[in-house]
DNA sequence: AATTTGTGCAACCAAAAGGTTCCATATATA
DNA sequence: TATATATGGAACCTTTTGGTTGCACAAATT
């Protein structure tokens, strides 16, 4: 199926999965045993994260070791980041007005 | 109901309807008109996004102005930021162990 | 005053999400 | 070989999500 990066970091237990194994790959039943809900669970949260390329699991006997594909993670960091621009050139624009309003009232300001 | 911003920006019509106001913001009716579903749905929508602050609402008369409140995406780019230096680090690992194969070579390195 | 416009919200629905238990199967290990 | 370990996945359940129609009501317009 194909997943969203963003619905998939959209659960808290997900995020917390990237989050652990970012700093060290482990299988998935380490994975598991960090949270209280049934492996299960936590195999069909890999199965997202996988899906849209978040995670990347290798087989190593009979273990399958999860690794975390923080790159994909630009798609949410592009997005957000195009906001930010906006959301920046806004306050910029509010400094300029003051800035404006200032040099006018330099200009034709009333002395007390 | 307490809303997580995360949750917000997973739902691709939230993060149009996001795109939408972040350049003008819109009463209820023309955001609404701007998508192919319900009034009802585009309200819901904007429903949890003033939930979770990222759209802020004024009424003026009998209409209600949807502006965006971008600065709100900080929280996702925090998170984002985290993991994005994370894996710069490891490239740069791998950097610095390219090089020092690369001088290894020089030392040790068997000439063809 | 009557009508149109903009909106909120209840009631309902189907599908998806997130969880569970239970079983199958492949790989290690005693 | 028998047993323990690591995993995949089916079947099922409850809650949440994203959508609908329909009605109420206040503000603007005629």
């Amino acid at each position: 199926m194909r997943r969203d990066v963003f619905q998939a970091i959209a659960d808290p237990t997900r995020r917390e999965i990237i989050g652990l194994i970012s700093r060290q790959s482990l299988n998935v039943n380490s994975v598991a045993g960090k949270f209280d809900v049934s492996r299960t669970a936590i195999y069909k949260h890999l199965k997202i994260l996988t899906e849209c390329g978040l995670v990347i699991i290798n087989q190593q006997g009979r273990e399958r070791i999860c690794e975390a594909r923080l790159d994909k993670l630009n798609e949410v960091s592009d997005w957000v980041e195009k906001y930010r621009k906006v959301w920046t050139e806004k306050l910029d624009n509010l400094d300029a007005y003051l800035i404006e309003l200032q040099h006018k009232n330099k200009k034709h300001g009333k002395h007390k």
